[in-house]
DNA sequence: ACCTGAACACCGTTCAAGT
DNA sequence: ACCTGAACACCGTTCAAGT
């Protein structure tokens, strides 16, 4: 058996065992997709998932990897998303349909060194991406990072807190207008 | 043995195992907290908190309550907390020394009914504190829910990620300021 | 190299038994 | 009414043993 072979083997298998795993954190959430039930889904032996993963901390950031290339996927198809408030009103839906995972993040990040890079990361890219569309919209410069950050903080609450999709086009205007 | 005295005996235990609790949740964080290690700092058998307290959840609301309290009265006697954004700004530091119980609050909330119960009400009572501030800055009430709504997520998103002192002050004058 | 059965140390919680 | 020792069902993880 060549090494391309083998290589395409556990490729395949690492991916099947990190989807059953982001479809159980999105929907049972991280506490209630334990190891065993990730693994069942998964078709192997709980102790299995260990020689694939580190812990279940490196699987839940592989996890949110493949959520994330999916969700950047979707929002260049999105026809809806014109302006930057629609844009940031696109991510804040898909989000919230998985506000489990936010909590997780910030839950883990705490604990586990993995998952406090990748929210590091994860917020460097939302950052930039407001940036770049606040500067766009003749923002200031030195206004930039605190209306980035501020939007980021919004977004964050708002999925923390439902909040209806009126509020939050109102709150999200607030802070992404060049006057507000 | 008069009932009156049984029910100090009870309050005072009930206490001392809560504050043994909101000790170790602000050290440790709530995972690391054991029901164990809490039992031990408070000098009963781990079996014995479910004699006063329905769960580990229900603990945690007893120990949150207490740790308000004590940060009411503190806030109450600060003397540097002037105006709304100084009043903002030492809430921030405060709640920065235990931002552990942060990330707790909302990763319970997602299991427990009681502890979203609570996370509702204090939310409910910064809104009311941060609207009341806004109303005396002179800030138009059409707007005053949104610029309360937005400060509760710029404090909990300066809490999720270590932000300093210039950065918190600069996004708060953003939110709060009559003009911004 | 990959996978497993069995075990380890822990967790929150319960319950029969004591006082 | 209050407290405990012992147990229960679970958890993430490890490891010797197999292929």
């Amino acid at each position: 058996m060549p090494p391309n072979r083998r290589r395409r083997d556990r490729d395949e298998k690492l991916h099947e065992i990190v989807a059953a795993a982001a479809d159980l954190f999105t929907e049972l959430g991280f506490e209630q997709s334990s190891m065993t039930r990730i693994a069942r889904a998964a078709g192997v032996t709980p102790n299995t998932i260990y020689w694939y993963v580190e812990d279940k901390d490196a699987l839940l950031v592989a996890a949110l990897d493949h959520l994330l290339a999916d969700a950047l996927r979707q929002l260049d198809q999105a026809p809806e998303a014109a302006n930057l408030v629609d844009q940031v009103l696109w991510t804040l839906g898909h989000l919230q349909r998985r506000s489990n995972l936010i909590g997780v993040v910030h839950a883990r990040s705490e604990q586990a060194e993995v998952v406090a890079n990748w929210h590091e990361g994860f917020h460097a890219l939302m950052d930039s991406f407001v940036m770049e569309g606040l500067a766009r919209q003749g923002v200031p410069d030195r206004e930039l990072q605190a209306r980035a950050r501020l939007t980021t903080y919004a977004v964050e609450g708002m999925l923390a807190h439902p909040t209806d999709p009126a509020t939050a086009r109102s709150v999200l205007e607030l802070v992404l207008s060049p006057g507000g």
